[in-house]
DNA sequence: CAGTGGTCTAGACCACATC
DNA sequence: ATGTGGTCTAGACCACTGG
């Protein structure tokens, strides 16, 4: 791990405290309901108003983050004035906000208050950056901008990714990742152009932080989670080039599709990733603290 | 999915429930101090009678679980129950159950009790088990054992994963997965001969569900968690010959070092995998129910 | 029906950050 | 000193399970 300071190195700015209008979830308002009746998908969708009361409440919260009504970073107002605005107990909030927090939707500072999540290099390399070196070491890779255009969408995967049809605008920016002074990562990322109006070669180029901080101030498009599916190819010419391995060379192909509120896509990638000296890496269950 | 009953098979089999000898956690023996004092490693570590109240009610219940006072399946006493032998309230022993369920220790049924966390299939097939078709359906892989051996430990990766010096015993055990009657995935595991007393090829050939649940039955041996490194390397004659693929076939390799309780090592798995029609897949930061 | 976990409340006090 | 989140309590009521 990089030694990087925890606090934001504009210390001493003023927190921003957000006023919401938020919808009171009064008791009278109570939609009881064990799940829905027979027949309802038991999967995924849950009706608006139903559920328990927490749920609702994170809903509600959830809402107002998403239409941007606080912008990320800025302060929520305190739990206790949430509870009292939404007409529920402390305890029922802290619940909410505890998903919320799960979720990396908030972050909660101990005396400071509770924050719309931003994205920030931490953030990249612990929830989005899988790389690491054979040794275990993690460090941040230099990014190189190889190519970006617009152009018409002609990935079929890409389009089922994206939710897109074949044809419609997209933007397209390739990255060398370097890691130890070595190439190590080669991305392809499609993005639907109408999210991300007015992006130009320049300023990605001149993007003072991750590509995910640039979504989110510049797009005020917040990147949640993702999903990946890997396989292991072998280099082809191009591949070769960039990273600097034979061709035909065993490498790995992370097709990931980023997804911000709502489960919605915004961003489809291909990284082809020289595994030489460098691992993939997954965590499968991360403990909770203090065990 | 395969369609698989949630329900025991065995049905009605009366709830076991188990009596614990259990610590009291006083209000009397509070050990205030936040965090330890200047020069205690900030990292991992905490003092065993620090911290709050709900986290020492955890590894209260964790030391009883880890010393096999209640076997996987049984039901510890009730929550009220439990909060009285603790001496702490409801609220706080229910904070303390809320960490074990996230960790995959305990596992809550409504109406029914707290029960110690169990290896099934189901639970193999989505924390444990990674790949998946690449149209994203999943299925349960058939499992043919390819071989059986003990022998003194010769590989430095495995030595350090384990925590074992070369040269100890282990007992090695090479499966062929199948998924579609195509062989897809070559898996080499390695385990302390020491913690698998008594495992016979025939034991291993026999067994009725996954190699977890042998673990667990046969040995008193839960797998909590694991950690995994993959890489794309060339298949050698070996993987070729098992997964029926030309040598030098870009295929996946996977490392995993599976952990129980206190994060000890238990099996170190080396996994070759024909990414020609499946994907490993890696989800990133799974979401909270009901948004 | 009795017993279990699931939700919700109202309040107290502590630890921490900031002014 | 004030205000924030973090912990803890004691109880009420609901939803679900099983005899």
């Amino acid at each position: 791990m990089a030694s990087v300071a925890m606090r934001p190195l504009v210390a001493a700015a003023p927190v921003r405290r957000a006023a919401l209008r938020l919808p009171a979830l009064g008791v009278g308002a109570r939609a009881v309901g064990p799940a829905a009746g027979p027949g309802a998908a038991a999967d995924a969708e849950v009706a608006p108003g139903s559920g328990p009361l927490y749920r609702r409440a994170k809903r509600a919260l959830l809402q107002v983050i998403e239409q941007g009504a606080c912008a990320p970073g800025t302060a929520l107002p305190s739990e206790a004035e949430l509870a009292r605005t939404l007409g529920v107990s402390i305890g029922t909030l802290r619940r909410a906000v505890d998903e919320l927090v799960a979720d990396h939707v908030l972050v909660r500072h101990q005396g400071r208050g509770t924050f719309v999540a931003t994205h920030d290099a931490e953030r990249f390399l612990f929830q989005f950056f899988h790389v690491e070196r054979a040794d275990g070491r993690r460090e941040s890779p230099q990014v190189e901008l190889l190519a970006f255009h617009r152009q018409r969408l002609d990935d079929a995967d890409a389009a089922e990714a994206l939710r897109l049809r074949e044809g419609e605008a997209v933007l397209v920016v390739e990255n060398r990742l370097t890691l130890q002074g070595r190439p190590v990562v080669h991305d392809r990322l499609v993005l639907p152009a109408a999210l991300f109006r007015g992006l130009t070669e320049k300023r990605l180029a001149e993007r003072p932080g991750t590509i995910y901080q640039l979504y989110q101030s510049e797009f005020a498009i917040t990147v949640l989670r993702a999903a990946e599916r890997a396989r292991a190819i072998a280099a082809d010419r191009s591949a070769a080039r960039v990273l600097g391995v034979p061709v035909g060379a065993p490498v790995m192909q992370v097709r990931r599709t980023a997804l911000t509120f709502g489960d919605k896509p915004v961003e489809y990638r291909v990284s082809v990733v020289n595994t030489a000296r460098h691992d993939y890496v997954h965590v499968l269950s991360r403990p909770s603290r203090g065990n």
